[in-house]
DNA sequence: TGTGATGTTGAATG
DNA sequence: GCATTCAACATCAC
């Protein structure tokens, strides 16, 4: 589920639920995905404590505490939450829960448990110390143009790496080489100053889009990617099969005959 | 039944 | 030292 869009859409799920209200308990019923503490200490150092607002870099998404501290929730590939206030309603992969004071709560889905949650008293520390890029909806063409000088790894792995720019993930990264009929093996150090500006403003244009769409894709321009990412898709052209090949890391797919290879 | 998945990390490699 | 790649993490669905 969650890149940049996702975890925009869960922000503001967030922020509607479970701001300006005590948490009278945090519950934890598998504290894997609790990093340095265990579950007991986090709930310890929740107990008691207000979300007062929330910050978002890229997929990593912060509650900020009434004592200044922060909560980390970074989703990893099948985290969620959900705020609910009959037990029924309880997700079936809940991993701890904060429980208001009005007794609703707000539960941490994760069936995959590599979601990390972390309590921190430093925020800005921290994001130095994991090197974090900017956010991608935040990035100005000069800085990517600068991070991308000299790069020879391929434009899908440049895409995906956090440290550069944070927050497109593997469906992102293959939508706007798409759009942009670019061959996702293509390296950054091959392609024109006018390419890499038009990646970074069309990466701008399709984020905002989804998140104006709250991250549903089916409410998605009909002419995206998505739809054709899968194995025996035929393009649009009706001509040009699909192919896939691990490009930075991940499965890729793409239209070879489509997007064109600058190498 | 085996395989791979909307992510990150640290170790290995060049 | 730097840049880049890859296995590992845990569970589920196809």
């Amino acid at each position: 589920m969650p890149e940049l869009p996702e975890v925009n859409t869960f922000q503001r799920y967030f922020d509607g639920t479970s701001l300006k209200q005590k948490i009278q308990e945090v519950v934890v019923h598998d504290d894997k995905i609790i990093q340095d503490i265990s579950g007991m200490e986090f709930a310890e150092k929740l107990q008691g404590a207000t979300f007062l607002s929330s910050y978002r870099q890229g997929k990593y998404l912060f509650g900020e505490l009434d004592n200044t501290h922060n909560v980390l929730l970074h989703f990893g590939m099948t985290g969620d939450i959900k705020y609910y206030e009959d037990e029924l309603d309880k997700p079936k992969h809940e991993r701890f829960a904060f429980i208001f004071e009005n007794g609703s709560r707000l539960g941490f889905d994760c069936p995959r448990k590599f979601a990390k949650i972390r309590y921190l008293e430093d925020r800005n520390a921290y994001l130095e110390r994991i090197k974090l890029g900017t956010d991608a909806l935040r990035i100005s063409t000069k800085e990517f143009l600068e991070k991308a000088k000299g790069k020879k790894a391929s434009i899908k792995g440049f895409l995906l790496n956090q440290k550069i720019l944070a927050g497109v993930g593997n469906l992102y990264a293959d939508e706007v080489l798409y759009q942009l009929r670019i061959h996702p093996a293509s390296k950054v150090n091959k392609l024109s100053k006018k390419h890499l500006t038009n990646i970074i403003t069309r990466t701008q244009e399709i984020l905002q889009k989804a998140i104006d769409r709250t991250a549903y894709y089916k409410d998605y321009p009909d002419d995206w990617f998505w739809q054709w990412r899968k194995e025996g898709a035929i393009a649009p052209d009706g001509k040009s099969k699909i192919e896939t090949d691990k490009i930075g890391g991940r499965t890729t797919y793409f239209f070879p005959k489509y997007q064109k290879l600058y190498v």
